[in-house]
DNA sequence: TCATGTGAAAGAATTCACAGCA
DNA sequence: TGCTGTGAATTCTTTCACATGA
């Protein structure tokens, strides 16, 4: 059995940050990296870093920094990025065209296998070589390919319906682009992206006069 | 002089969803709202909702609750949304696309006037209403639009450079679609959308088996 | 000297719990 | 009784500061 000594949720959100970092590092064929260099182009301190870093082991080497591709590695496998994520789609219209168009997916490890909507006027169509199931098929679709993600791209008047026949077809973490909460068993993880919400934020900062930057609340 | 009791991140990000789970009790035509009802479906707990009210004022009265009338129309103040607010978005790509034709926009006091892109091949194409613009103009119709906010829905690679310029052109509010922290002076600010960023903390999630809801951090 | 890892301290945010009002 | 507003207590995060190692 794992020691699990809970990560605060902030940690895991930066975790991504620093995988992204790391990657460009090891683009760069640069071989190690200090906290202070990761902090200054994150906007975070280093003694951040390193907490964040010490949660799960002691991967750098005083004096020197963190190794680029042993920490790219750990991260990866840390974040459960070290295996490739399917992720059944359901809503095929502007904002799922444009997730499946979204160049970093692939390369981030998760692939839409499937995509599914009600329409029956784009029922079978083919979007970036995928065809467009009725959403009539979507428990059996996603059971049998074992698809473990689910992501909501509809109204938010169906949102709460199509996560509860995703959950009930097997998968147990959703991205959901839907402005409203999910109500999801608590075996079920759910990732929120609400553009109205970012922006809503935005106003409010623009019209306190007020500075800094905001990070998406996922 | 007003008196500012610097709000917490957390609590702004929250009066977002009270103001949309006070549009559909508006909607439904009733008349009083408690912070228990309104914890309950937001997933928070009642002290919460209360504190997080009480830093603008007294609203509620006790027994009774709150006036979802009066408190609407105090969150429209309070977030800056009592105005409509006029956005430059640059990158007709996917994603712009998409939020060109986002419905809850309008709906939201928001109005992306102005679209700008690099590509030859779609400067000048119409797309929802508005002609995209080539980028080299975005200096000249960003300041005489008076445009505050923009929106950059770009490439990683590009997306620092375009900012300087909405920047330069008299933005002070930035939504970023794009995977990068951008380094802003501290008159600006910004909000990111990052799509791969809310699927990593997914993907951590789900590998760890633990469950719980990810907020989309703004 | 440079940089990690980590207890201790400080700072934020949340929850508790209750006085007071309708 | 039902519900707000708010100090106090608690819990969660971040920052500090330093011992230790290269």
């Amino acid at each position: 059995m794992e020691f699990k000594p809970k990560i605060p949720r902030p940690t895991v959100k930066r975790l991504s940050l620093y995988l992204r970092e790391l990657g460009a590092h090891l683009d760069a064929e640069r071989s190690t990296v200090s906290s202070k260099q990761l902090g200054t182009v994150l906007g975070l301190t280093d003694a951040q870093v390193r907490k964040d870093l010490a949660y799960f082991g002691q991967f750098g080497r005083a004096g020197v920094g963190y190794s680029v591709p042993i920490l790219h590695a750990h991260l990866l496998k840390i974040l459960g990025l070290d295996r490739s994520w399917s992720a059944a789609l359901v809503g095929a219209g502007n904002i799922g065209r444009a997730l499946l168009s979204y160049p970093s997916f692939e390369k981030e490890h998760f692939r839409i296998s499937a995509v599914f909507d009600h329409d029956p006027r784009c029922i079978g169509e083919e979007i970036e070589g995928r065809i467009v199931h009725s959403i009539d098929d979507l428990e059996q679709i996603v059971r049998e390919g074992e698809i473990r993600l689910g992501v909501v791209a509809v109204p938010a008047e169906s949102a709460q319906e199509v996560a509860e026949r995703l959950i009930e077809a097997g998968v147990t973490g959703i991205l959901n682009f839907a402005p409203r909460r999910l109500d999801v068993g608590n075996a079920v993880s759910v990732a929120s992206v609400d553009f109205t919400l970012a922006l809503e934020q935005l106003a409010f900062e623009v019209s306190l006069g007020l500075t800094g930057t905001i990070d998406e609340d996922v």
